[in-house]
DNA sequence: AAATAGCTCAACCGCTCCACC
DNA sequence: TGGTGGAGCGGTTGAGCTATT
């Protein structure tokens, strides 16, 4: 068993931390606070290395931490972000205050547990028609779906869902295609999937809802094209709001060259001089992040 | 009631990055 | 410039709890 180099020392305790620890470190931090945490354990009489300090106090003593179940709000933000950044657990912790990367980890590693089983699952009967959309209309050059809409009536109000609003999500995903790209909407506890495959001649819209933590307090009426700049520049993500201006096709293509989006729409409209073409699927298998 | 399968989540491990010398 | 140590990160583990058989 090799032990980590700050852990090497005589009777460094491991496992659960007791109460009368946690108090100990709590007394140390509160009157001393922190900077050098290989010195913590000897100062505040803890049989522990300074590594166990740090963790035990940023996950779960520090003051500020939040406690509890994660609210839809932050369940959404945080898929919304993971389909951004991937396993960047501590940048989207940064997204999240007072949670902890470890607390979101754990949160997907968890989820992503449930739809891999649900996934290999046989098909729910319950699932809504592949083909029936009767909200999306095919205007002779444009088609236009409200999430809303689509939401409120083809999903049953008592249905057991992930999220406890309907889950008004959308996955831009070119992975399966060679020079378009496919809008994917999720519905029925994200068990099924509407695809519609769009090429360069289509123009899409994305209105974020009103209450996405990505709009800042953003009219709800904005568009907001997921443009991602300034990442690496101080751990910042923002994303650009383009003036209501439809992005061309190849636009949403190239954002999406590395990644998946996989954000929460409550409005995609979708322009083009050809139709497209909407399928569905229930596997859930082919629509996760690519980070999977 | 007992066994066990499944789940949660706190904690650990190994690694990278960075500052400092 | 290479070595060293601390901070921080993401992957993983496993104890303990809950649900199911």
């Amino acid at each position: 068993m090799g032990h980590h180099s700050c852990c090497n020392q005589q009777k460094v305790k491991r496992g659960l931390w007791s109460p009368e620890e946690d108090e100990k470190l709590i007394r140390y931090i509160t009157t001393h606070g922190y900077g050098c945490w290989s010195e913590v354990p000897e100062k505040a009489g803890l049989q522990r290395c300074g590594k166990s300090c740090r963790l035990r106090w940023i996950n779960y003593l520090r003051p500020d931490i939040r406690r509890g179940r994660f609210t839809p709000e932050e369940e959404k933000l945080i898929i919304s972000l993971h389909g951004v950044v991937g396993n960047r657990w501590a940048h989207i912790a940064s997204h999240l205050p007072g949670r902890t990367d470890n607390e979101i980890k754990n949160y997907w590693n968890s989820w992503i547990k449930k739809k891999i089983r649900k996934s290999s699952a046989p098909p729910k009967t319950t699932a809504y028609p592949p083909t029936h959309h009767p909200q999306i209309n095919f205007p002779s050059n444009q088609l236009e779906f409200v999430n809303q809409n689509l939401m409120s009536t083809a999903i049953p109000s008592h249905r057991e869902t992930l999220f406890s609003s309907p889950p008004p999500l959308f996955i831009f995903d070119r992975r399966n295609t060679l020079d378009g790209i496919q809008v994917r909407q999720h519905g029925d506890n994200l068990n099924t999937e509407s695809i519609w495959n769009l090429n360069q001649h289509h123009q899409v819209q994305a209105l974020a809802p009103s209450t996405s933590s990505f709009t800042g307090g953003m009219d709800s009426n904005t568009y907001l094209p997921p443009l991602i700049e300034n990442m690496e520049d101080e751990g910042e993500m923002t994303l650009e709001c383009l003036q209501r201006q439809p992005l061309e096709l190849n636009e949403w293509v190239e954002y999406s060259q590395q990644i998946s989006s996989f954000l929460f729409w409550d409005n995609i409209n979708i322009q083009g001089e050809e139709e497209a073409l909407p399928s569905t699927s229930s596997n859930m298998a082919t629509s996760f992040p690519t980070s999977l």
